[in-house]
DNA sequence: AGCATGATTGTTGCA
DNA sequence: TGCAACAATCATGCT
């Protein structure tokens, strides 16, 4: 179960395009809505709130929309790119999803990290707590060195590695 | 002038 | 357990 999430909506994706892609009109968190004044501090904007991590396709996205800007400079829509990666990502290997994976792995932890320091920085400032004090800028740090750059040794059969099956 | 949208998939969070 | 919204990007469009 704990990578079978997928499984919901992977019923037959490679028949149809896009299932039902609700996400039709799903603004951003740029403006959740037109609230222009949110005079109630509960909806302050949480500037230390971390940004949820990129997932795999994100961080074959990054890559992928300098190649593809690269290679189709002419355009310019977002949606290109994402319908072109897309495709691209499903073209993708397991083998080759993997170090996108690993990356976005990564930042998954670090994500967590971050979401610590701030549940902690929450319950730090649960009652008013607006100039947040810096008690806890010790406890995240920058402590990454080298990453990756084991793992991927040797592929020899990948059972879950369905690719060339047709 | 400035913010929302569009399109992709994955992942996280809440009920 | 499952659904829903959000993560980047960037030009374009509407208010």
């Amino acid at each position: 179960m704990t990578k079978g999430r997928g499984a919901a909506r992977n019923s037959k994706e490679v028949l149809k395009p896009v299932d039902d892609r609700k996400v039709g009109k799903r603004k951003a968190a740029s403006k959740p809505e037109k609230n222009t004044a949110q005079k109630s501090k509960k909806a302050k904007k949480d500037p230390n709130k971390p940004k949820r991590p990129p997932s795999a396709f994100f961080v074959f996205l990054e890559e992928f929309r300098k190649t593809f800007k690269e290679e189709n400079p002419n355009v310019k829509a977002v949606s290109a790119v994402g319908k072109a990666g897309g495709e691209k990502w499903k073209s993708l290997t397991k083998a080759e999803k993997a170090p996108y994976e690993a990356k976005a792995a990564k930042r998954k932890a670090e994500y967590e990290k971050l979401i610590n320091a701030y549940n902690k920085k929450q319950a730090s400032s649960a009652d008013d707590g607006d100039d947040e004090s810096d008690k806890s800028k010790s406890e995240v740090n920058d402590d990454e060195d080298d990453e990756e750059g084991h793992e991927e040794d040797d592929e020899d059969d990948d059972d879950e590695e369905e690719e060339d099956d047709d």
